[in-house]
DNA sequence: ACCTGAACACCGTTCAAGT
DNA sequence: ACCTGAACACCGTTCAAGT
């Protein structure tokens, strides 16, 4: 049998050799080129099995995204299935920092991510708040974990090429002066503890609003009862 | 006198010129070459003014984010304040969309952003939110005006390079399927609304907590008072 | 002091050709 | 069917030279 010297291209050998270099490299280490150099292949092969960059990098964008439904949830209350999913979706993005950004910047275009959108509405459908705010409390919840997961990676990524602005020029901020030691001291999980915390009292005390209402609403029924 | 065929060249020009290219035909448009060749210039006649591209685009982030600050706040409540810092943040994000992604990704070396932590940060004191939550509070708000505006920007970007996903093998999104009226009805200006709200009574419900647990504390002395 | 233009080392992608 | 290599139209940036 003829011995090759490397694994025929396929369509996953390419993706997963493209977030090896990209996790271990950056974004912007990878090119199509020096792709094609990791698999020790002619830079013009990769064209065969996947159309463009663009696509390249969407089929790694589900590929990451798709291991927030790996492991279903085994929580029983709508609480601890929020925190399993946003904890488990900020896990990845740590797991994946150079990828994520882009993956969230292609919510609106990506399966997977339109999956995890389904999955936090069927969580607050499954709390039992009204239709009228899920799409709103469904919104504010994923503005936070996306927002959270970027603020985190932001300031993880080592910028070799931020400019260094002129300390000298800068204004005085004179809050985070003032809190200087609690911002030296927090941690993000903590931050993101307390955020998860906050938006679960917050859908808590709407649920519990919509709870009086309806109670309201039976002792003084409307007068198209009269 | 000599007439001039055009300006001389300036940070300011270059600046001012750039951000209208990205306005205009988005942030991939923008290469120092073609800036040049609006600018009517030698391509390099630019790298006089500016170290390179990363610099000139920190300081297209310093001028957008500026804005911020233009029109001091007039309100006076810590919750009127909130709002209308966040809602002036909205509103300078969808004026300038092809530039916000970048300006909220370089948080952790603009300076102006770092002054928009600050500011928030200054509201969550003046509330009176005890130092111990502060920090996570300031990140929670944060985190949820930065992913929000992404979310609509990432919404509102027209995508060409979308690859168009099989809809045949999408798997069904029952969740949205179900709140598909809410879902279509629905306009970010509500959720922003919503989301600001949410945070507004959140916060408000962290400092009663505060406020009965100082009064209880009052009642029953400590036993160091014995 | 300010601008120019050639040159270097890259990109993504197309296309005709090879096996 | 799958891979190759030349070519096209771009990049950001450096450097020596011009006025």
């Amino acid at each position: 049998m003829a011995t090759k010297t490397r694994d025929p291209l396929s369509i996953s050998l390419i993706h997963n050799t493209a977030l090896e270099v990209i996790n271990r490299d950056g974004l912007e280490a990878l090119s199509m080129r020096s792709l094609a150099k990791t698999l020790n292949v002619d830079p013009m092969a990769i064209y065969h099995h996947i159309p463009n960059k663009a696509a390249l990098l969407s089929g790694i964008y589900e590929g990451v995204i798709a291991e927030l439904f790996a492991e279903p949830s085994l929580e029983t209350s709508w609480q601890d299935q929020l925190k399993f999913l946003l904890r488990r979706f900020r896990s990845l993005a740590t797991r994946s920092p150079n990828i994520f950004p882009g993956l969230i910047a292609s919510t609106h275009t990506s399966p997977g991510m339109a999956r995890a959108i389904d999955a936090i509405l069927g969580i607050l459908l499954e709390a039992g708040l009204p239709a009228k705010i899920i799409v709103q409390t469904g919104d504010a919840v994923f503005a936070f974990v996306t927002g959270f997961v970027l603020l985190e990676l932001n300031h993880n990524a080592v910028n070799p090429n931020a400019p260094a602005h002129d300390s000298a020029k800068a204004l005085p901020l004179e809050n985070i002066a003032r809190l200087r030691e609690e911002l030296r001291t927090n941690q993000f999980s903590n931050s993101f503890e307390f955020g998860l915390q906050f938006l679960i009292s917050g859908i808590e005390a709407n649920l519990l609003l919509e709870a009086a209402s309806k109670a309201v609403s039976k002792r003084k029924p409307r007068k198209s009862q009269a």
